[in-house]
DNA sequence: CGCATACATTGATGGTGGTCGATATTCGGG
DNA sequence: CCCGAATATCGACCACCATCAATGTATGCG
């Protein structure tokens, strides 16, 4: 349920600039969306805030759980979508999970939004 | 261990700057919640990019109904959507609607971003 | 006035997402 | 070897969302 001829197609776009961008296709928006609707969530937003704010840059879900108020499922859950995303990193220690930040990966949603 | 006394509670934050962000707030974090729901949809991606992507800086709804492939209620569904998050601007010139970028909006985001 | 155009709104529907309770898994300790 | 702690996964429920068809509204034109 498609015509769209062929402005998404963009799967070798590993040259210099596609000079001129024809808008945005399909595919390419589907898979920023991937991250915004990440971002989309008020707790996901904490989650990451919380994980920012932490000196160590890294945090384990016991220390999600309460200041969210959140079930312990809950928060694996998100933090599942937000590793998902590209967003945070998981590190398994023993029986802790740490979850920390990828590095830029907030300045790189940051330019997706500034190349739209 | 941690009981969390008041640290979401800024009502009223038109002050300066709360110097130290304790994290994020459950308000404030459903507040800027919004823009990214708004964000999270490919199609509202594209029609953000097509209305950038004007020459003129201004598109109407006729112009985006067939490069995204949606029904008409659907595209003004998505731009209300738009609108309403403050990205984009409505303005009503005969019988036609032009929507163009607020000014500085994806920049306001992306630094919202940054600052978590 | 009457009609066509451009857009918004409504109602209905199928799909997605957030949350929780229960359960499984994995690891460390006695 | 068994037990408890930390986390992940599963199943279900409820709310929200994206989409469309039908209708409403307003503007311009003859």
């Amino acid at each position: 349920m498609n015509a769209l001829p062929a402005v998404e197609t963009v799967p070798d776009d590993s040259r210099c600039a596609p000079a001129v961008p024809p808008a945005l296709g399909a595919s390419e928006a589907k898979r920023r969306a991937i991250v915004f609707k990440a971002l989309a969530d008020p707790n996901r937003l904490r989650l990451l805030s919380i994980v920012k704010a932490e000196p160590s840059g890294a945090a384990c879900v016991c220390d999600l759980t309460e200041p969210l108020d959140l079930g312990q499922p809950t928060v694996s859950h998100h933090l599942k979508i937000l590793v998902d995303a590209g967003l945070l990193s998981r590190e398994k220690r023993g029986t802790w999970a740490y979850y920390s930040l990828v590095p830029g990966a907030l300045e790189s949603v940051c330019a997706s939004i500034l190349a739209l």
